[in-house]
DNA sequence: CAGAAATTTTACCATTTGGTAAATCCACGA
DNA sequence: TCGTGGATTTACCAAATGGTAAAATTTCTG
């Protein structure tokens, strides 16, 4: 059993737990925690389902090390505000980078999202462990800024929550922009210049 | 069975398929379709689990049904916005509707967007029915006060994403919502102010 | 009230699904 | 090359779950 010691893993370890954490993304951001089964992430993963149990303790086991691995990558772009940096051009920097997340990452953007949207039952303590922390101090970044009269008056909090819903909008609803946008126009960029303007507007004085 | 015939139903068909929906809304809402079960649909409802079966051909009708019934509430506060109204004031007033919405009808929101999420498997033909024609005449009528001088040129169907997103976000995300802001202020106050400043500066000539 | 119709319960069933035990296979270092 | 530990498969199991048949009960109607 690879797990619980701390040996080094090795080469087929490495290769075969990442490859049925990949399929796992790929499941739960399809079907959901309760939607995916064991059987798919296998048949996904090229692996038998006794042996994805081989590499990992159960079905939660998996999707918590998937939230947990992901959560990185998914501050990232937030950790990179820097306070040094023009506020209206940090924030906006932001925007971008969380809009190209949704883009390249919408697997994990929708992971995400569903555990929210079911009361994150297995995320609850890594948002206050790992978000919070961060949302606190760049909320309180910007209210520096503001106070500083390097920003117009607006509220942190709220106005990271609408980054974050516009920018991932488009990964999470991406069945529904796709029904709704006109084919032929690229969504990404309509999406860019629009997120511009109206959080450009917002941040002007 | 009452499925079918286009009978009148009895006292107890409308008073038991309403206790079904309302049961099922909850349930839907919290778990997921996949991660809801009959059986908790029933104990909710008071109702047995073959008694609901009697009402209704299975779970999959149980939860088209309510996505159904529920299209219509979801869709007024657009429908109502008004072509001979003030622009900026129309649209203003929708993001206002739509946010008090996520706060009074939270487990519609989170009923709708739990089936975008998966990709819209039983929605997709209403969404197309329902949705996109009315989101079409409103993009149209939000081009034609554009052209016609009355709202500064942006993008008419970003801009009803970002009034979605936003919106529905404090119902949707409301689990992290709820770790991130500080206890003791009223969200919806704080977020209805916020949005009138983000769409009232989008909005500004 | 009697009978019919509608409603509800009891007792099931088949499938799916997360998970396990044990046998088997295989890679790799001595 | 051989043996050992890691990796994989085979054959299961118990619980959960969507659903059904038919009996029993309640409600409605004349």
């Amino acid at each position: 059993m690879p797990d619980g010691t701390m040996k080094k893993p090795s080469r087929i370890q490495r290769r075969n737990r990442r490859a049925i954490l990949d399929a796992a993304l790929d499941v739960f951001s399809r079907h959901g925690y309760r939607g995916a089964t064991l059987d798919q992430i296998a048949a996904e993963a090229g692996l038998s389902k006794p042996n994805i149990l081989y590499y990992f303790d159960g079905k939660e086991d998996i999707h918590l090390t998937l939230l947990s691995q992901l959560m990185d990558t998914w501050l990232d772009p937030l950790v990179a505000m820097d306070p040094s940096g023009d506020p209206r051009a940090e924030i906006l920097a932001y925007v971008q980078r969380k809009l190209d997340m949704a883009r390249d990452l919408p697997r994990e953007s929708r992971l995400f999202a569903g555990e929210i949207l079911m009361g994150a039952p297995r995320m609850l303590p890594h948002l206050r462990a790992d978000l919070q922390p961060l949302f606190d101090e760049k909320c309180a970044l910007i209210q520096r800024w503001i106070d500083d009269r390097k920003l117009p008056d607006l509220d942190p909090q709220h106005l990271i929550f609408s980054i974050w819903a516009t920018t991932q909008h488009y990964a999470d609803f991406e069945a529904q922009v796709d029904v709704l946008h006109p084919a032929g126009v690229d969504p990404h960029a309509r999406a860019s210049a629009h997120l511009a303007a109206l959080f450009g507007r917002m941040l002007k004085q």
